[in-house]
DNA sequence: TGCACCTGCCTTACGTTGTAAGTCTTACAA
DNA sequence: TTGTAAGACTTACAACGTAAGGCAGGTGCA
């Protein structure tokens, strides 16, 4: 019993001394990204977490109310990434090359998965979008919208984009704004100042399919419309290399 | 203590009186498989599964080495289930109408999964395929080559199909039959009686890039070949959204 | 100056997980 | 009758996430 007090005295003292950097949910997050990058997302265990903080495991909920909403900040933290990567998550302007813009967003988005690849297999065991990783999403609807997208092929296309569009990954699932959206007009308005392109498009298509049935989307259309698009450029892949083509 | 005994001998009288079905491999997995399917992956504990069977969780560990051959067993047992709904894993013959048989199965892959939601997420999770999905990918690879494509092109074709080929999930990683594979030659004339389409691409592919750098197969030129498909595949349904077109 | 209160970290303890190691029972062969 | 192997069971452990509460140091107010 007086080692452990004595171990505690030293911590203390070591704390005020010394000046030991305070615990914050930034450090928190932030060693636990270093701790997945390292060992795989198996090795960020709480109790890890806390000994390389220096800390006892406890003292980390503290910061940070349990071990999912870790998992959705260092979600986060990859998509702030994402976005110093690509200089912010601003959409061309109308008439702008489309096309080059999304093919750069999204393979600098790749980029950052590669250098964490935890990161694809966390964010579908999540539900629901961080804001950050909205932002994303809503950059690169913007982006089709100013290419001259409809709305509704806006939204076949993210399904169709699904894996890509996130540098790997699968499914939205939900694409709602996270916690938000659920809830009808109230909270769509708040989101739409941090979202616009998303907001948009979630209000139109929703208005097309009043009845909500299969979750407001159908997703056998949206793999349907998915695999066609594929199925068809590889046939014309197909295609050009049969016939060595002019040029 | 007597009441312990008294309930090993109770249980002893119902296994040899009452006839109990013996524990098997099988009827282990196919009781986590409708663990699973009942309350999602995590439900899929030993323990759990142990009382479904009526019997004390290490007893499991006579029939299965431990639960990661359980999970790999349960991913097996879907995709017997795709084999038996697309009536067997046979490619077309050559010249035949390679696209509406691959757009067939690949819709019944999606069927079997809409019923097991949590296969795509295990699949994911495992390295290297199971016998009977290697199958399955091996009839994606012939049926592509009855339609004429080159094995480079079916190779490319396969990372860019990624999700909706197994009817959602990523991508492959590792594409080797498994732990066979990775030894050379040995092992891969074994998977050829196995796996000839799959084991045909291999050598090709392999041949063209001798030097393996980034594990034989450069992902960056994967994912971009599927991107651009992607891409191109959406820029042509918005000029056709534009232009109502004839008919 | 004294006392209450808050902040930030620590201690202890619980239930759940996968599984190593060893034991007991039953059926059958010699 | 005795030996053997198959097929269960018992016990025990380390690692996990976290509920509940404790305790030091600083801050604000009397």
């Amino acid at each position: 019993m007086s080692s452990t007090t004595a171990q505690s005295a030293a911590r203390n003292a070591a704390r005020s001394a010394e000046g030991r950097t305070p615990l914050t949910r930034e450090r928190v997050l932030q060693t636990a990204v270093d701790l997945a990058d390292a060992g795989g997302i198996d090795a960020l265990t709480i109790r890890r977490l806390a000994e390389q903080l220096g800390v006892e495991p406890m003292s980390l909920y503290y910061h940070v109310p349990n071990k999912e909403a870790i998992l959705d900040g260092i979600v986060e933290l990859v998509f702030a990434e994402v976005e110093a990567a690509t200089g912010g998550f601003d959409v061309p302007d109308a008439d702008a090359a489309w096309k080059a813009s999304l093919r750069t967003r999204i393979l600098a988005a790749r980029g950052v998965m590669l250098r964490h690849p935890w990161a694809p297999g966390v964010m579908d065991s999540r539900h629901g979008l961080g804001l950050t990783t909205a932002r994303y999403v809503d950059s690169v609807v913007g982006t089709l919208r100013s290419g001259g997208f409809s709305y509704d092929l806006i939204h076949h296309s993210m399904h169709a984009l699904g894996s890509r569009m996130f540098g790997f990954s699968q499914e939205l699932g939900e694409e709602d704004g996270g916690d938000a959206a659920s809830g009808d007009s109230e909270q769509l308005q708040q989101m739409a100042a941090q979202v616009p392109h998303l907001a948009a498009m979630l209000s139109v298509v929703r208005h097309d399919d009043p009845d909500s049935t299969l979750g407001w989307c159908d997703d056998q259309f949206e793999f349907e419309f998915g695999l066609d698009l594929l199925l068809d450029g590889l046939e014309r892949a197909r295609q050009r290399e049969s016939s060595p083509g002019p040029r």
